[in-house]
DNA sequence: TATTGTTATACTCTATAACTATA
DNA sequence: TATAGTTATAGAGTATAACAATA
């Protein structure tokens, strides 16, 4: 058996660092820690960026990938962005009462998602945020930003 | 007014892919879209790995930062890994429920916590399912790593 | 006075099952 | 028979407010 590495405050051991309390975390050594903090950093950012808006970030990627695909159907934005059925349908209510995204059918059991003029002009307003939001983050990169994405695809296919 | 770039789908611009569905996605150009990404599949892996366990994302954390700090304060815990003060409360109850933390009085207030035996030894299991997790998605990665966690890192600051 | 821990509570997101209707 | 959409419901995770006790 080989000696434990993760049991002891180790002083000896420079790749478990100290967090602001003082505390050493072998959770910063792990990749996935990593991109769950950047990622809640980012969507903590997007989050106030939509808030004057009043949509969620879910409500969000609707009207973006709607106003990108109009026409489209609702079972393929709800397979495109993750999100079950279930929780699409109240999600999409919300954006018919608000008058920004209307619906068609296509035939007796698809429906077809289009943004109304008013969802349009909100699309463009918000999108312009949630854009000057991501490239705030996107100017603290130094190095390849190809390379990141790269490695962003690998870690989510 | 220049023309609006992400209102219709529009066939010669390349920036924008198609999805598994066939729909134009503006969303994977954004960075923090990609990063969450990432975090959602790098964390649907590690809620399989923690199954057996019967141990949630954040339970396991508390383990892993708990167990490589021995007699560290409730209220540094949760600070480090930005769980509020209402919510650390059940967490370690179940914690302590299973006999995996024990707790003692630091002064009138505080408490520290430190991993019992039984504690001990599932944090020692779990974290090698949880390393073997996170070394399967690195194992992708063809490019710098070392590139690739000062990215994370400037992104989660 | 600020901090620590606790309790109660509410809100969002997500997940499942059951149902109708249609291709 | 598989797919599309809806409804109801339950479970996490997270948020705030209020409180008691203590530094």
């Amino acid at each position: 058996m080989t000696k434990k590495s993760h049991e002891q405050p180790d002083e000896t051991a420079p790749s478990t660092g100290k967090t602001a309390s003082g505390l050493a975390s072998p959770l910063d050594t792990l990749l996935g820690y990593r991109v769950r903090r950047a990622s809640m950093a980012m969507i903590a950012d997007l989050v106030d960026a939509l808030r004057p808006f009043r949509l969620s970030v879910g409500e969000a990627s609707l009207l973006i990938l709607v106003g990108a695909n109009p026409g489209c159907r609702q079972s393929d934005v709800g397979r495109t962005l993750e999100i079950k059925r279930a929780n699409l349908t109240p999600l999409i209510s919300r954006m018919k009462a608000r008058d920004l995204v209307a619906d068609a059918p296509i035939d007796g059991r698809s429906l077809s998602l289009t943004l109304t003029p008013d969802g349009t002009a909100l699309r463009d307003e918000m999108l312009s945020r949630v854009l000057a939001s991501d490239r705030k983050f996107a100017k603290r990169l130094t190095g390849d930003q190809k390379a990141l994405f790269a490695a962003l695809e690998a870690l989510a296919r």
